[in-house]
DNA sequence: TTTATAACGTACCAATCGGTACGAATATCC
DNA sequence: GGATATTCGTACCGATTGGTACGTTATAAA
């Protein structure tokens, strides 16, 4: 049923969904109360199907190499990201998206970098990250490179390439 | 007539821009042809006037440590960038543009990674940048950077932090 | 079986999009 | 001044958007 938004969400209209999963109109109106309802119902289930295991990445105990190798991995090889991340996607269009589906965008963009500060903050005392980077700009900027790495990764460009790319942004995390 | 476009480009539709711009839609056709030539024209002006100062930054004599500096001032301070930039903006709903915008947009983006790159190698001969990155790599990098700084300054992050994570992506750039 | 209730989908709504037909107004030329 | 060419904007076009009114069908209770 959410499997029709590989393609950019701000570009599938009601109708095209309702088509497509062979669904009424009213029907979907009842179930979700429009397209901002759906729009969120949908990025619900992908953040407890998809997001989740980046939080499972980033577990305290993890040593920041693996961390970032991980997360290399998840955001240029993963092929559920082959087509782009839908977070992300309905973060860019932030603007566009109904009260519904914004609260839970910002509610999801504020847990990452939480997680990632709490995560950062825990290898920090670990003795695994070194330098005075501050934690809660670099939780941002770890986001931001993979968020960048999957919008790429969205557009088509060779993941070898991002990889590389992400590889070096994340370089800037570790050295001293 | 081009300053219209500090919103996003794919939210501006050809019936406000007549409104705001006190003209009728027929002339705005007659003038430039419908939506893909406008927005063309548009990207046109913008590069010329604002993109080009990039390529005057990257001057192949300039070091290696300036033009970076001049690069994260010029994305996360210049006040023109304060509502993010109109080439991004189209590139990232490229799919949405006309055949004579996107080719624009496509030149432009070539273009940049090309002049990257010939600066990039222009500093390695001056033994300025050492380290075995590949050239191209490093350029597209750069690119990403500068876009990702001036998508996050579109949607009102703060500028220093902002400067903070251009100067943490640059810093992987420059070491050995 | 009859009746009350709930689910369902056709067929519509107003708004907006990019684009244009065509008559009115203006400028040019003789 | 009058005929011709050109520019201009009103008022429309069909398509598409998200959303809904309402008749119809299926279900449940009696």
């Amino acid at each position: 049923m959410s499997a029709y938004w590989r393609d950019d969400p701000a570009d599938v209209s009601l109708n095209a969904i309702c088509g497509l999963a062979g669904v009424s109109k009213p029907a979907l109106y009842r179930e979700f109360g429009g397209e901002d309802g759906l729009m969120r119902a949908v990025l619900d289930r992908y953040a407890a199907k998809v997001l989740s295991d980046i939080f499972g990445i980033i577990s305290h105990d993890t040593p920041l190499d693996d961390a970032l190798g991980a997360l290399k991995h998840f955001a240029s090889a993963d092929p559920r990201m082959e087509t782009g991340c839908v977070f992300f996607k309905m973060r860019a269009g932030r603007h566009r998206l109904g009260p519904k589906t914004r609260e839970l965008v910002d509610a999801i963009d504020a847990g990452a970098v939480t997680a990632f500060a709490g995560y950062l903050e825990a290898r920090r005392k670990a003795g695994d990250w070194k330098g005075d980077l501050n934690v809660s700009t670099a939780a941002r900027y770890i986001l931001e490179q993979i968020g960048l790495a999957l919008t790429r990764r969205a557009s088509g460009d060779d993941p070898a390439q991002i990889n590389d790319m992400l590889a070096l942004a994340f370089s800037a995390i570790r050295r001293p």
